[in-house]
Formats: structure tokens, sequence, C-alpha cells
DNA sequence: CGATTTTACGAAAACGTTTTCGATTATGTG
DNA sequence: CACATAATCGAAAACGTTTTCGTAAAATCG
């Protein structure tokens, strides 16, 4: 009943743990008779090494730590899929923590994660983070971070993100070309980096482009559950707002969708009166009517190289090796649907 | 730089390692004092017990698994969701693995997290499961398992399931208590036990209703990656198969949504010409228009409830307690919406 | 055949805990 | 004060592996 140890392979062949255990790794200084024993018997036995135990040893888990804000989400469950791909292919379990988009607990599942001492952490941050001394204090005690979507420029660590600014840019000017004149933004909340980016990229593509930037055309929308309802609400409010709109480029492909429920309801056609522009490239939008022009965000793609990176500063850590932080930019693209497709008129 | 042990504790205390470790343990054999001094010093030098001498000494990780057909899906997220969050109540950490629908990779996850000696795992069959007895020689060798969702009834031990055929049954019937007078079934699969009893619960309500029931109004939809577009095309075709179908009991939100966009495209109105009832509840279904009836498939809890079992097993044979087996059926409801709001006649 | 190198093996320490059980000291009782 | 009891402590084994280093036997060589 109880796991096979090397010691029973040791006696029954009465050789000593030692050559067992060498012989299992093939070691060179054990014969190949010997060999063939062992793992011949091992086999039969189904041995198991125990990892409690080569943990102990090896100082390593092979298991990774991953603290994700939500997991219930389209863009990250994506992420999460990439990164556990990987990870598999590597050897690597994966541990998954949820913050909730909240400070506290992300501090908490970090000291968490490091008592368990997990080989590495991967994390996307919470909104509420501001304060990153739980990050340094994590990477002061030698375990590898690395960072992904949303990250904090300040954290001297390895990052995989997309360039939200240049992507916003290229959808707002989507917009332009395609014959907008007054374009709105529903942008995100106020604190990640990542909607501050993609306001960024909305502004200067507007004044790139000859176009004045008006505050009074940019809403918030706080991303949470309700996604979808903000979008309706938001759509409302810019229609009592102004009756000049006629190009919106949105944070999020859920909000997005929304406010194109909302067009729709009030019988504001998409695109003639108003084009869109989503971000992320959820499935849905390829499949709403009008389906909806977007950026596509590659979430899989990010997760796969997030490990990957991590991967490395693990393994340079084991060798000694210096360890070179590495920012790695995933493409994004802007997928070109019906939601935009007005009278061309590029310039 | 390295890690805090009890040892050290031990030695600038001058006292033994033993007492150091009760201490911290709060052991009644150690006085106040010395627990006040160990307690201290631990606390100043941020000593954290090394997880895995722990786990080496308990033979406990404090570690379940988790194995998924799929990660990048409404319901399943909500469910891993749900466990992670009652797992961190008690302590556990969860390791996720992701079987892809394949039998081969899900016996071999089964194996790698047997060998990673987890305390337990927790599983939704893939579809091509039919052989159990990778799961039969998992709890042959004293690891706790329970199964959720898609189950198999054969394998004895503890599952969280819903009932589907009742659902269906329910769906079924709604559409008929709503004047539908020849109602069709979008079925999933063949081989997962669920599909097969939604379609059990379709036929049932049909006969116990004076319908007569027949197979040429079954489609099957492989709900994959391409639900939404499975479901666009068993519309199409049901729509040239028959002219007098209206109503459908969808075995999933998606492939409904999918079957109602086509219907809007074919200037078939919902629900005044043909009604349809979905399954699961996805949040994208009280979202369109018309707005979609379903059948609410409460994820989060199913996620909650099979770590509460599967705790409460592990427990028990902590403390050599009897295990006992139980299956708990989660409620499910009917949501009554827009795409079936027709001239009500209630029998 | 003696010297040297290879080949094959094992003893033992170490990883850091937990827990049993025995020993020592302090306290209480008559 | 003698003795029993209670309060504190620590030695040591155990969990199962990995790896260093030493040694004995076998093979090689001149």
């Amino acid at each position: 009943m109880k796991p096979v140890t090397l010691k029973q392979i040791a006696e029954t062949l009465d050789i000593s743990i030692t050559t067992v255990s060498k012989a299992l790794k093939d070691y060179p200084d054990v014969s190949k008779k010997t060999k063939k024993l062992v793992k011949e018997l091992a086999e039969t036995l189904n041995y198991k090494p125990n990892v409690f135990a080569v943990n102990l040893r090896t100082k390593e888990s092979k298991t990774i730590g991953l603290i994700i804000p939500e997991v219930v989400h389209h863009f990250f469950s994506n992420v999460i899929k990439g990164i556990i791909a990987q990870a598999e292919k590597k050897g690597y379990l994966v541990i998954i923590l949820q913050s909730n988009e909240s400070y506290e607990l992300e501090k908490k599942q970090i000291d968490l994660l490091f008592s368990k001492r997990v080989d590495g952490i991967l994390i996307s941050l919470a909104n509420g983070t501001g304060d990153f001394k739980h990050l340094n204090d994590l990477m002061a005690q030698d375990t590898p971070l690395v960072m992904f979507d949303k990250i904090a420029k300040i954290v001297n660590c390895s990052k995989v993100i997309i360039n939200d600014r240049k992507a916003a840019y290229t959808a707002t000017k989507h917009l332009i070309d395609s014959g907008c004149k007054r374009i709105a933004h529903f942008r995100g909340p106020l604190l990640p980096q990542n909607s501050i980016d993609r306001f960024l990229g909305y502004k200067q593509a507007l004044t790139d482009n000859g176009f004045a930037y008006d505050p009074s055309l940019v809403y918030i929308c706080d991303c949470s559950d309700q996604s979808f309802d903000e979008g309706k609400n938001s759509a409302k409010q810019l229609l009592e707002d102004h009756d000049d709109v006629d190009g919106i480029f949105i944070n999020t492909d859920l909000v997005a969708i929304g406010a194109l429920t909302e067009f729709q309801k009030q019988g504001i056609s998409v695109p003639e009166d108003i084009a869109i522009v989503g971000f992320s490239n959820w499935f849905m939008s390829s499949v709403i009517s009008p389906t909806l022009s977007t950026i596509d965000q590659p979430g899989f793609k990010m997760g796969k190289t997030a490990f990957k990176l991590l991967y490395k500063e693990i393994k340079s850590r084991k060798e000694n090796l210096p360890i070179k932080f590495k920012t790695v930019e995933l493409e994004t693209k802007l997928i070109e649907r019906e939601s935009t497709r007005r009278f061309h008129q590029k310039v």
C-alpha cells in the first residue's frame, strides 16, 4: 500500500540506496547490468520518486505561481492556457491564484507563493496596485518574477506586454482613415497603465492628424463584471451629450458590444452613423452583427512567452549565470470588420 | 540571503531545535517565556518553515490538482474560480491542468498529479474518456478524487453534478408551455453523459406531453471552438429541412446565440416564429437581443462544493475515518427571457 | 607480475522539519 | 525533608532523496 522507495528496491536487489538512485538517473559509474536490474524492478514496482524528498534535496519544486486579477475573463483565460501549455512542455506545474484586482490580496498571495517556495512567479498586476515593495522584496529573496500585460514599468524584472499606446493609436487612426470627424473614447479605469496608454494613443492619434483633443469626449468605464452595461450607459450618455460624434475607440470589446447594443436600440446605425473600434479581439466580436473592428491582443502567445522568460530566468539562476531582464513586446494587429466599414477616404 | 531555519533560531537563542519547533506550534510543554522569545525572533528574522521539509515529514502538500477539459470556457472558468476561492479558504493551493478533451492527456495528467503527490484531485472528464482504469487506479493508491459536471457514473467516488436530464426536461417543457407545437433539439456530442442526459430530458418532455419524438429534429453540434458557427449551420440546416419547427432547445448558450444570429439574418423572428431555450446562463445571453431564455448552471457553486467534498475526504482519510462517497446535485433553474416570450398558453 | 588506471559500488552527510520519549528541574504535599 | 507530580526541555529518529568522496575489485599496461 505504501509508496515504493529507493530503500525497498535496494534491499530486494541487495545493493545500496546510492546505487539504485544513480542507476535510475543513468550515472556513468554504475554498470549496465545493475542499471537494467534496477530499472526493471523500479518499473514493475511502479516506483515514483518522492517529490517531497526531491524538492527538499534539490531546493526546487518544478512549480510556478500565477497571480491573475480575474480568472473568468476571455483575455486572461487565454493567457492562463498559454502559460499552462508552455509550462507543461518544460515539466512545470502552475498554481493559480486570483487577486480580484485587490492589492491587499495580491500581497498576501505573493507571500503565500513565496512560502510555498515556487520556482518563480508570473503576475499580472491588480488595478489597485500602486506600491511595489512586495514585488521587490520577492525578487530580493531570489524568486524569479515576470510580469505580463498589467505591469509596473518601475519594477526591474522581465516583462511581456503589448504596446497599448501604439495599438490605440492604430485603432484611432483607423477611425480617422474611415472618415470619422469627431472621435470619442471609452476608456478603462484610471489606474492601470494599460488604459492610460490606450488613452494616450488615442489622444496622440488625434493631435497628430489635426484633430482637437476634447476631454468631454472621453468616458470612463470601470471594466468590472458589468462591462457590458457600462458600455450601454456610456453610449447613452454620449448620445445625450453630443450629437456630432461619428466614431468611438473603446477600451474593450465587451464594452464596445454594450455600446453597439445601445446604439442599435436607439436606431443609431453602426458604422454609418457611428463607427466603432474595440480592443482584444474577443471571439464574440467576429460573431455579432455588425462584426466589430478591434485590436487583436494575443493572450495565448503572451502566456507562452511569459513562461518562456520565467523559465530562462530560473535556468540562469540555477547555473549562476548573470540574469538580464528582458521586455518583450508582442505584436498586435488591427482587425477591420463591419463596424468601421464606411465610405473609406484614406488620406 | 539563505532562508532562515529552525536551527538558526535555536542557535542564536541557545536552545534546541525541538523547542523552537514546539514553541512556534504552541505545544503545551514549552514555557510562555521561551515561546515569546522564539516567536519574536522568528518574526524579526521573517522565518518561514521550509514547506519541502514539512511536506516530507507530514506527507501532505496542501495542494490539490484540477483537471479540466478546457480553461477558456465560460462555465469552466467559473468552476475554476469557485474551486480556487474555496481552496484558499482552507489553505489549499490548486494546480490546474487542461486535458483538451483528450483521454490520453487526461491519463498522463492524472499520473503527473499523482507523482506530484497532491492531496487530492478534482476532475471533469474529457469527452473522449470511456475507460476509467486511470481513475480507479488513482483511488486505489489512496488519492482522494471527486468528479464534477462531466462525470462517470460507474466510478465510485464523490461527485457534484446538475441534473441535466431534469433541466432539459424543464427547458423543453417551457417551450411547450410557451405554445410551441414542433420542438427541435440541437444536442451536444454523442459521448459525454451530459448531452445524452439533456437529449433524454428533451425526449421525455415531448412524450410526456403528447408530442411525437422525431429524430430528424435532433441536430448534433460538436461544441468545440466553433460552437457559434455550429449553431448557425444547424439553424440553416433546420430551416432547409423543416418549415414547421417553432421551438428549439439548444445544448449550449453559445450555440443558441449562433442559431439566433442565423435566424435574424434570414428574417425569422425569435420568439414569434421560433422560440429558443439555451443552456448555461452565460452572461451574454442576458445581453443579446432578444435576450435568451436558458437554464442557469451554477459553475461557481459547483467549484466550491466540489472542493468542499474533496476537503472532507482528505480530512477523513487523515483521521482514518470511514469515507463515504456523496453525490451532490446542484439546483438549476429556468431563466425565462425574451427568446420564449410568446402568447403563453400554460396548461 | 607489479604498477597504474578504470570501473563499480557504498557510506555517510545533508536537506529542514516533526514527534516520541526520556531526562531534568521546579513545584507541591505530607 | 522525602517524595510525588508537574513543568520544561532536548536527543534522536524519521521522512526519502541526492551527491560527494573514498575504496575495493577489475582491467590495462609495460
